[in-house]
DNA sequence: AACTCAGTTCCAAATAATGGAACAAAAAGG
DNA sequence: CCTTTTTGTTCCATTATTTGGAACTGAGTT
């Protein structure tokens, strides 16, 4: 059954090790000393020390004074850089823009990248949530909209892989917690052209979704429209779909005659 | 003393190599293919191909079928986390959307790192202009507001060691090219404690600033007003001077107030 | 003063990166 | 159609870097 090897343990090198060590303290959710790092990561101290002190050289992590770690203002050019510069997301944009236009809720661009789906881009009207909340966030796919989307577009072997590793966790009564159930969401999903978040990974969350893949499925992305549920209920789910699906065809157009011609 | 070390040229061993590959295709402004790269870098092919692949492997790199490397989508996702969790944007945020209601135009943070202005925040009301448009851009400090601000909190010697790495680029017939035109115009920063940008970076384009910094001078920073010239004049840029000063001068407080008691 | 704990430095041994050259596959040219 | 050139990929002995245990520093306790 091609049980890919599992490359994600095996680490590239230096490289590898210092990404892990720098997404640990990327991703934590409070600040990092150096002990915390140290126990996380199970290296010993020198090591670990000098690996963390690249880093801070490279402009990647930022030593404060109290000696606490925080990620450093490379990531942020670099990521803004490579956002500038995204393709996929300079040709969805207009499309997306016409979804908010017609729907007056959340518009969201998300990407598949191994088991999560990171969002590339949102349009929304209200100011009220803090600007960029979402863009680079990274979501779990089996209980998103935009995830079960692209999931939908995969063949068995390459959905096997990508199951096989996941880890579900409950975020709410609605999350879906096995991948017998997914696997048949997926098949309805398949049926449809759409799939829905009923509040499987955000309380009051709802939103449908289309999925967006290129010919050579290399790369597998999801549009969705996404409300509060007291405002947004099924018949308005069920409204939006032709919407939904409508831009992600639009865009996956848009997309082939880009990519056709470079050819 | 400890003069800040310049040891950017001397590079972080195997980090260093990498990240200066990942910047070279992340900052391009066209997609590079393996040979444009192996031209900048100056590397081995043997050697540039295996830290591209290293590059590709952990996600920073993508490689697309038609050889064209990309910046990978870990990136967004560290640059998302760390944003999400910077601090000193927190602190600032209240006290930049209290500015842009004052003054109805474009309010923008930035952060001093090394010879670069790294936009960290921008409230604007007008969605024309695609979101995120600044943030984690980088701009020269010696033509922007936020940068000249910014430099004129430091002592000379700090200064000096960012002045004359600098390579002075002239983007307006109104951009200061040489060191002393610039030295001048922070002295009177000094005093007036605001920095104005008169389209010296962008044609159009005007602002105010003010300085930020912590009181370790660990934090250096800035936050400016920006408006098109055709609708700010330099009365209005006065106008706005107690406003922005004001601004700078709550986050500088703010910031001291949590910072302190922690220690 | 003695003790702890967080952070930092050191250096012989283990490991990973280097780079030249050979190989493979596509374009370009005749 | 075959040759040449350009581009991308792999190999492996040599070389440089990373490793990790232990020892050192220095601030905060008891």
């Amino acid at each position: 059954m091609a049980t890919e090897r599992n490359d994600e343990t095996v680490g590239t090198g230096t490289l590898g090790k210092a990404m892990a060590v720098l997404e640990t303290v990327a991703l934590a959710d409070r600040p990092m000393r150096f002990t915390d790092v140290l126990a996380i990561s199970g290296q010993p101290r020198g090591t670990l020390h000098r690996q963390m002190s690249h880093l801070v050289h490279e402009g990647l992590l930022e030593l404060r004074a109290d000696h606490v770690y925080v990620p450093g203002l490379r990531l942020l050019k670099l990521a803004s850089a490579s956002w500038a510069r995204s393709e996929f997301r300079a040709v969805a944009a207009p499309f997306l823009e016409a979804l908010h236009g017609e729907t007056g809720e959340t518009v969201h661009l998300g990407v598949l990248r191994g088991r999560e789906i990171i969002y590339l881009d949102k349009v929304e009207s209200r100011q009220a949530v803090r600007m960029n909340s979402q863009i680079g966030n990274a979501s779990p796919v089996y209980c998103t909209g935009v995830g079960k989307a692209a999931l939908s577009t995969l063949d068995p072997a390459a959905l096997d892989v990508i199951l096989s590793g996941i880890e579900f966790q409950r975020f709410t009564p609605q999350t879906i917690v096995d991948r017998a159930t997914l696997l048949g969401e997926l098949e309805a999903v398949r049926r449809s052209g759409v799939a829905f978040d009923r509040e499987e990974h955000e309380p009051g969350i709802r939103c449908v979704a289309a999925p967006v893949c290129d010919a050579a499925r290399s790369l597998v992305a999801g549009v969705s429209v996404t409300g509060p549920a007291y405002r947004v209920g099924q018949e308005k789910l069920d409204a939006w779909v032709p919407l939904v699906r409508r831009a992600a065809d639009a865009i996956k157009s848009e997309l082939d005659a880009r990519l056709g011609p470079q050819r």
